[in-house]
DNA sequence: TGTTAGCACTCGACTCATTCGAGTGCTAAT
DNA sequence: ATTAGCACTCGAATGAGTCGAGTGCTAACA
């Protein structure tokens, strides 16, 4: 049980080495922060608290850093979200409040705010409606030999594709396959039709009109694409400020990752609470060791839910961080519930 | 004039320079070129080759490195594209030559060819078709407040986007929207299109269709999406090996202008010969200082012309680079016959 | 006259010793 | 329990010294 002087230094040693980037001495945090107590007193308790496993020094005579125990007492008991300035809100208002938008659009500006307002690397995730369905399929003849296929779900997402038609299908095969996707998947969970255009459907196509599998294939990428999550990035480049110790081979690698989608489902998993936050080698990742990974979800409720990302430095101003983040998850529940409703 | 002994200096400067990123001196040039002559009678050359403003020292005893004047010579003069391995050009035939694709699909495959074979930065730019006419317009309702624009040109390439309807708009206005486009528009070259949708559509749109002008501005902005040159960038991330002497600013500056459709277009301005290379300073940015532009155009004929065109290091090896464009460039050409044939 | 061996000279890169100072832990006094 | 005082530690910065790759110049040579 630490003491309240001790909660004190820590959270001021973390706020000024999140703020400095340097390891923090007992004398600056007698000078800098409201702690009634010398020097030497400061550097008793500091001790205590490195022998708490809460700070560590970076060499024996060194200032203290907070540790990955630190950090996680800090963001479990410590951090408050920091209030945004005015300005800011009201440019996140502008942003995001006025005109009528696409889906996408409005996900694109909330990761380059989150990117701006942090200058961090900002994730956003649409919202996932776990339950929405197929409303409607169609394949649209362009001309000889473009088909453009459509696919719609009851929560407002579309999905096209345009793709070359082989020669040996006739237009009665295309009115087949229309028919055998209305007749036995529109109306369906995604992901029954997931199951069925695994399962059924191939069996079907074969049966009622052979030529079009191949066209098939093309067909199924297309639901596989609309399930898919897409996510936004914005401010990858903002690395670049805090991975001074990587090397290129790793820098490379991170970005690498960054633009996978795989691994960015295993880095951001769902998760109910509103906010989240990994530290470092809590992301099993050896990539990240100096990452923080702070997630926030949005609900728009009826539709689903989101999620919001930033990914700092471990030594990130968090209060700051989880600032923004609030604001904007505030704004986007607001602005996406405006464009479902009208 | 230079003696062939001193072209010959040159040359291999040249090459070793760009493939050990050394300075090189008189000693290694009689080890590792083929040249009949001592260290000292090579030093008189280099000084005499330096004189003439080709090479230029790093520090008053250090070896040369190649100037601008250098480069530009070797590369109007002495550089000969060099034959890729069997393997390589293997790889390109199998990743370009089978199966039917997408155009996209083309050149993104084609961008990620050259950055992998090259290890440098790949942009693209798409077969643009000067004089391609306006074949269709569509507008089609895909349920009460959501309408899909399609776009057709005769050279094949399809725009779509969907966007909201406004409430004030009836179905009927819809289908004014659709005749005066489809009765002013269509069969028109595109740049008569840009014209009229300036001058004349506003015009008829207030007449006909009252309701509907916040839905022209929507539809105004997909046939400038339509008309835009697409870049494919591949292999951004590699730019990390060859810029350590550039600041994190300035790094992150270069990367938003290859982010940047109308930098680009400054950067790659269409030119009719086969093969351009624009050296460091030639490309009248600070930023771009270190770098060199290698622009290969291909043809298909019929379908227009587009650009490969390789981002690498000053002291880049031209000849790979060289060899590498020229067999992408001709399995393009190739490949994209195929495309508009069937 | 062109080529070359020989040599003094230059200058960056590297190593090693020294200094400086911020910070610590410990002790003894309050 | 707190604090002043002090010896001690260690990284960062500075400077002297060495090394070696490379140069230009001179004089000898084919």
């Amino acid at each position: 049980m630490l003491t309240k002087r001790q909660i004190a230094i820590l959270d001021s040693l973390i706020q000024l080495y999140t703020s400095t980037g340097q390891p923090i001495g007992s004398k600056t945090i007698m000078n800098e922060a409201s702690i009634d107590a010398s020097s030497a007193t400061i550097r008793n308790e500091l001790s205590y608290l490195e022998h708490l496993g809460f700070i560590q020094k970076t060499h024996s005579s060194s200032g203290r850093i907070p540790s990955m125990r630190g950090y996680r007492y800090y963001i479990d008991h410590l951090v408050k979200p920091r209030e945004l300035t005015s300005e800011k809100i009201q440019f996140i208002n502008e942003m995001l409040g006025s005109r009528v938008q696409q889906m996408d659009d409005i996900m694109h500006q909330s990761a380059q705010l989150l990117s701006q307002l942090t200058s961090y690397t900002a994730i956003v995730l649409g919202p996932k409606a776990e339950s929405s369905r197929l409303t409607g399929f169609r394949l649209l003849a362009l001309n000889d030999n473009h088909v453009m296929a459509i696919i719609q779900t009851d929560k407002g997402t579309i999905e096209n594709q345009v793709f070359r038609l082989p020669k040996s299908i006739k237009e009665s095969d295309l009115m087949k396959v229309t028919n055998i996707f209305n007749h036995h998947l529109v109306g369906l969970p995604l992901n029954e039709v997931a199951k069925k255009l695994e399962r059924d459907i191939p069996f079907l196509i074969r049966k009622h009109a052979a030529n079009a599998s191949d066209m098939f294939l093309t067909i199924e990428s297309i639901f596989n694409a609309s399930a898919e999550d897409r996510y936004h990035i914005s401010g990858k480049m903002n690395l670049l400020d805090f991975s001074e110790d990587m090397d290129k081979k790793k820098l490379k690698s991170l970005y690498e990752l960054l633009e996978n989608q795989g691994d960015l489902n295993v880095l951001i998993n769902h998760m109910q609470s509103d906010f989240d936050v990994k530290i470092g080698e809590e992301m099993n990742n050896d990539l990240f060791n100096n990452f923080s990974l702070v997630t926030a979800t949005y609900q728009v409720s009826g539709h689903g839910s989101g999620i919001l990302a930033i990914l700092g430095p471990t030594s990130m101003s968090y209060d700051e961080t989880f600032g923004v983040l609030d604001v904007l998850r505030k704004q986007l529940t607001h602005t996406l519930l405006n464009y479902y409703l009208d």
